[in-house]
DNA sequence: GCCATCTGCGACAGAGTTGCGACACTCCGG
DNA sequence: CCGGAGTGTCGCAACTCTGTCGCAGATGGC
């Protein structure tokens, strides 16, 4: 069950179409509080939610759901909005969106999502999905919410997007991401990077990293991993 | 190959050469009818598709094109019709320019939807296939998210193609798989390999696996298989 | 056993990919 | 208007990967 959370109604109609002949079953709601009243009630697999929301905001809903649940979350957000990408992923988003979208992308993205969800539902413990805030790895946290990192004890003074490289990393141990998907989450709407651009932020972020640095592996031809621990 | 759908011709010049400059091959078609026929005879990547055609309009050709493939497609619309938008998304457009737009603009979009539908292919046959699961065979463990494969607990150090190679093997256990089917399905459409190319991946292979090797036969005059457990 | 094919395999070179420093541009706050 | 932080781009060097070739060995039909 997926839950569309999305008030201009036009848009929502088409996406929710697509949806169900998707073979999703769709519910949906027009402002914030509808969304956490429908959220509570009916417990979807994966919330769909617009970021500017009359009652309450996306964000603001986003947060109250994590307050209660895990559930998988992929924000839509338009192009312009001034939308730090970071903010959306301290509170626990999963995923973006940015407007205009191609339907064919959100099903490629709701099906991931979901998927995902199964697996970590199948062999990983929930304590990882939930606790969420505070990531870590050897010496190194990172706690998503202060926006902080630190590296035995201290400080350590990453820019944006590096600490949204990091972030992504912690977030996905040993799993390989392609620098196609980092171009796509970390850039969002700001496209204009090629692939030597990820390479560059990998490389500022393994020296700052020191001797950590080394745990971000290069895996040939795909892209970047942590490597698992 | 990039698709180019715009009546005015000077536009279309510019473009054309600016794309060009970027590596692209280009073909261009002024009006509906022979976007859609250049659309199917030159099954192009991408297409770049102008709101306001003679003969057939843009939203039309989209419509029609969009019944038999997933081509992305750009939109280049004229200022402010909001109303609009929604009904592309409906029909499938991937994303929008409005005009006038600058070429660094139009290069960075066409950029990030080619990287994007690769994303979305790439996406599409991990569902299909169930990525994420581990695979295995004896000692060897092989987990197609991570990219990573061990033997033994040893990690193996596998180029791209071994590991596709590896993991199709994995997938059907038993079945022998012919030099073109592999082809097809590893190398996908930059197969320049002949079929020695693949008899040398294999070669490769069987090495690194050192005495698992031994489980890849040789079907003679057909291909390879993996020995049925 | 003989021949036509097919496969195994080492060597090599060209193509592709990544590491990394240098530089330029943009955006802000002073 | 200046200066600094952040980040995209470029170029070069180093490295990895992979297709090709040649030849030896294996295979199957006759």
């Amino acid at each position: 069950m997926v839950l569309l959370v999305e008030d201009a109604l036009d848009l929502a109609q088409v996406v929710r179409r697509e949806l169900e002949a998707g073979g999703y079953v769709v519910t949906h709601a027009a402002d914030g509080e509808a969304a956490l009243a429908a959220h509570a009630s009916a417990q979807p697999d994966l919330v769909i939610l617009d970021w500017m929301l009359p009652k309450l905001d996306g964000l603001e809903v986003l947060r109250r759901i994590r307050r209660s649940a895990g559930t998988p979350v992929l924000m839509l957000t338009a192009r312009g909005e001034e939308t730090d990408r970071v903010i959306g992923l301290e509170v626990g988003a999963d995923d973006y969106l940015t407007k205009p979208f191609s339907m064919r992308e959100l099903m490629a993205r709701v099906r991931a999502m979901l998927r995902r969800a199964e697996l970590i539902r199948q062999t990983l413990s929930e304590d990882q999905a939930s606790a969420g805030q505070t990531l870590s790895r050897g010496t190194l946290l990172l706690n998503a919410e202060s926006h902080l990192a630190t590296l035995a004890g201290e400080e350590l003074d990453l820019s944006p997007t590096e600490f949204a490289l990091l972030e992504l990393l912690l977030r996905g141990p040993g799993r390989a991401f392609s620098r196609a998907y980092l171009l796509d989450t970390i850039w969002r709407e700001s496209y204009i990077g090629g692939d030597r651009s990820v390479d560059n932020v990998v490389l500022r972020l393994r020296k700052k990293l020191g001797p950590l640095g080394d745990e971000i592996e290069t895996v040939w031809g795909i892209g970047y991993r942590l490597r698992p621990e």
